[in-house]
DNA sequence: TTTCAAATTTAGATATAATCTAATTCTTGA
DNA sequence: TCAAGAATTAGATTATATCTAAATTTGAAA
């Protein structure tokens, strides 16, 4: 199976329609580790076609979240990033730069059921912060 | 020591002059657990006297986070919030409604140092999703 | 106490990020 | 082929946060 096949097998079992604007976003998310920000995929879907509008590119990026198939993540300050969610991982967010980096992944002690209470726990979450390499050298 | 010479204390000590504003944000901060945005800290300081402006309001709120006394706590597609570092503590958000909930703290793992590469670790956070208590009785 | 430079505050403008609107185009299945 | 729903679009709008430049306040030196 091709990569274009496998990107579209995985929306459409994921209930979402591969339209070809959607499947931009998958791919380039799908080809590129650096947690872009929905300004820089608008940017780079637009660079071939098909184009792509900021509104769906938003509206995409939802969708994809929504379907599990792509993480967003809430960087302090500053526009959220996007990564597929392919193989578990972990983040690392520099306080420098901003930047998320990806870190290998273990599993996480689940909080106490106590301590849940009525909540219901989808997924836990760890983030690491400090310097990444590069802010750590100039400072 | 009252609670007000332990506020105008600890922000001296981190190096922070304490302002009538900075003081009315790290008060409210530190007897309101609901974790505010920054709109809702600057109405709320704005119900009585001294007054501050949105601009000190997000000022202040940079100035006791970098000086480690308060903490950001980004959701995605919403306004930050924020919270007085009292206590250690993780955080449950929520999926639906974008809540931030305390949860007892419990130390974490850190990552492998060869995972860790050249980058400097500040602070390991873990973040649980999910829905909270009201939002998974509506479901 | 007086004085002054630095720190802080302010109102409002501006910037940035994300969503909404309503018209159009595309897709799918009957 | 055709109708209905889904998706896309440009541009307006909203939400969030920062910047600017002038005024005020502060603390320490004199
Ligand atoms: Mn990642
Ligand atoms: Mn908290
Ligand atoms: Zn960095
Ligand atoms: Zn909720």
């Amino acid at each position: 199976m091709t990569d274009a096949e496998a990107i579209k097998l995985s929306l459409e079992s994921s209930g979402v329609r591969c339209t070809a604007q959607r499947y931009a976003v998958m791919a380039f998310l799908m080809e590129n580790n650096r947690h872009p920000t929905a300004a820089e995929i608008f940017e780079a879907v637009n660079r071939m076609d098909p184009r792509s509008s900021r509104a769906t590119t938003y509206n995409n990026l939802r969708d994809l979240v929504q379907a599990g198939l792509v993480r967003e993540v809430a960087v302090e300050g500053r526009a959220a990033r996007f990564d597929a969610t392919g193989m578990k991982h972990h983040h690392f967010i520099c306080d420098h730069c901003g930047n998320v980096e990806d870190m290998d992944w273990y599993d996480v002690p689940r909080p106490a059921s106590v301590s849940l209470g009525e909540r219901i726990l989808r997924e836990s979450e760890l983030i690491f912060r400090g310097l990444c390499a590069k802010c750590a050298l100039r400072q």
